[in-house]
DNA sequence: GTAGTGTTTGGATTATAGTCCTAAATTATC
DNA sequence: GATAATTTAGGACTATAATCCAAACACTAC
């Protein structure tokens, strides 16, 4: 059972993810975060100290759901290649949030990237367990030498086509990039 | 000639410029542009009496630079291929900076599309201007119906690369990316 | 039911950011 | 060289942010 204390933090860190989302980290305020979760204000400084602290939760956080999900397609999905398309499955679903507020992963990432290094680190973490996880994915479709660069290609494709998909408010490219992905990445596999 | 007032503008744009692509603008203060320009600390809000103000005159600023850029490859390159490979270049040729802050017009679009609409709607120009002179040369290149979404899909491929070679600090990710868009430009232009 | 630990409050405090003001100094104009 | 306009200069003011605090409340164990 989850406690009242455990359900509070939770709320916290669901809202702070939310807004780290939607506004930026650096945009984002406690006074915003005590909003969005209906804690009384004091309140969340018992749960975390610093802004960084919520931060580094709110990666866990992700890092665990992202687990969760990619266990969930290597136990239900067979094949490689039916588990990269799903990949960029979730990535055509997610159209509207990715055209109002970016790449989730991506954006944090560049945010925090320009000159906040330590918290870069933890933001990279969610690169890593996407990568890693797709390049496990290429090597049984039969490239285990070129893994990991396929894995780095198709991420960065992705970024891309998010970013500018977001630039100009065009979805229509967002679905046409996702399509050419795919064909890649059957093509892939077919001459594999 | 250019009078003193004029010089201390230019060091205050200068300096914010500087400042939006190595730290973002939103985590930008007045007291970091002060201090970088070397102005006292009131005298930038005879310039600038607003933040919003600095940027857009950087966007102008960025803008004017880019645009002579273009003007004198357009005069000084005779093939749309050898331009638009020279677009390329600056990409491989800035490694550095981009490693250590990511794309500055990217990362500007990425910060403000978030929530700040009608900045980001000034930092759009930036891309809509290298967007227009690269769908010219695909047009110039032989395909004048696509040339919108070469352009796009040039940006795109751009972006990522910059954005992976980033999160991994990896120089050589950025080669490699900036290799096969040549290839990939070549082949177009082959069979044009 | 009382002691003790964990949790909740809201306001107080401090730091930093953005903005404004006014007087001095400089430059331009007559 | 006197007068007006522009620019400089530093500090004052206001808003917002992050952080802390101490008293109240609530639950658990004895």
């Amino acid at each position: 059972m989850t406690t009242k204390s455990e359900r509070t933090q939770q709320r916290i860190i669901d809202a702070a993810n939310q807004l780290f989302y939607r506004k930026g980290y650096n945009r984002t305020s406690f006074t915003d975060v005590v909003d969005e979760a209906e804690v009384p204000r004091g309140n969340i400084y018992y749960y975390f100290k610093t802004k960084e602290e919520m931060l580094q939760a709110v990666i866990k956080h992700r890092l665990e759901t992202t687990k969760v999900m990619l266990a969930d397609w290597d136990k239900s999905i067979k094949t490689p290649l039916d588990r990269l398309e799903r990949f960029v499955q979730i990535m055509y679903d997610s159209t509207p949030a990715l055209l109002r507020s970016g790449c989730p992963m991506g954006s944090l990432n560049v945010e925090l990237g320009k000159d906040q290094p330590e918290l870069k680190s933890d933001a990279k973490q969610l690169f890593d367990m996407f990568q890693l996880w797709l390049a496990k994915q290429f090597a049984q479709m039969g490239y285990p030498e070129e893994a990991r660069e396929l894995s780095l290609e198709l991420l960065a494709r992705g970024q891309g086509i998010i970013v500018i998909a977001q630039v100009y408010q065009d979805p229509g490219f967002l679905e046409r990039g996702t399509k050419e992905i795919n064909r890649w990445l059957e093509n892939l596999d077919r001459y594999a």
